[in-house]
DNA sequence: TTTGACTCTATACTCGGCTATATAGTTTAG
DNA sequence: CTAAACTATATAGCCGAGTATAGAGTCAAA
């Protein structure tokens, strides 16, 4: 199998594959004399295990974790529930988040819908944005920024983009 | 009123300054024979302005977009309100795509941690992971991909990174 | 044999909103 | 006068997960 196939089969892109295999998310496959890559069954295995655990809010960084855990034999599952436990709260926390902003966003717009336009006047930019300036100034707190999980898992499958045989341009 | 009391001022760092003059969020402003920048009380409510309609969610380009419009003296009230709406509906689409997840990687989590340890056997890579992949692969519908509004407004206010005076290294 | 499909490497670019660094000139307090 | 504090420009880097492009080599069918 080459690596078109294998692409294929595993529902990424060709240039994915090779970047994978830059990452160490895969392991660097035999070659044909023309130096074109060989693989089998368990790399599409592997594939499709990469493609789950991004599903499942993994980085790429902890999948190849996991995956070097699995090659010295050791056991990943603590590991696994580990980064589970941990994407869990962070998505929690995101939602959190994302819910009050929307609450204060959705008070702006509600007002913006009753509001009249107002011609620009003097040192005013937009009097929407301003009045709502003003009123959430008060409960503008801040919370500390935290590393975000911006969910990755969405992507689906990013079926190779360009199909075989378009060549560009 | 030099750069860094702008800076000051304003919530934001110097090069953050010089980076909005660059995007033209903030007018070219005049300077002084050292070709140092001088700025206004205008500059100061500009870029206050410009952190709050970050907070509601805007971003760069259409912050500029409404400082453009208002410098031609038309009001923005109307592009404001639509990306109001617009940010408001994505944001929600956003929680709503999160908490699918959310449920799924829970429902992943909650199984892995009544599951025992498996040591690593045969093709298998983890068992957990893979356990889960069955289970969601029927379940596992993946909506088109849609332009994503991170959390942008979480920063907060990004108040100097390095206060005056402290030299690097 | 030639065309088209496939593959190779290396490198740069994408997105957004900055941040960092190097090097040089200016201003101000003591 | 000097040193600290400030400012200037230009350029490169960051984050993650890839994507795009150029230029070259390989392979199979008609």
């Amino acid at each position: 199998m080459q690596i078109g196939d294998l692409a294929r089969r595993g529902g990424v892109s060709i240039q994915t594959v090779r970047y994978y295999e830059r990452c160490g998310l895969l392991p660097k496959p035999e070659r044909k004399p023309s130096r074109y890559r060989i693989y089998g069954e368990n790399d599409v295995y592997r594939l499709q295990f990469i493609r789950h655990a991004k599903t499942l809010g993994f980085t790429l960084d902890e999948i190849k974790h996991i995956l070097v855990l699995r090659e010295k034999q050791v056991c990943p599952c603590g590991e696994v529930r580990r980064i589970g436990e941990e994407r869990l709260t962070q998505i929690e926390d995101q939602i959190a988040e994302l819910t009050r902003f929307r609450n204060q966003l959705a008070r702006a717009v509600s007002q913006w819908r009753k509001a009249p336009d107002a011609a620009p006047s003097g040192d005013a930019i937009c009097i929407l944005i301003e009045r709502s300036m003003v009123e959430t100034q008060k409960s503008m707190n801040s919370p500390e920024r935290k590393k975000q999980w911006l969910l990755s898992k969405a992507k689906p499958i990013n079926v190779r983009t360009r199909s075989a045989g378009v060549r560009s341009r």
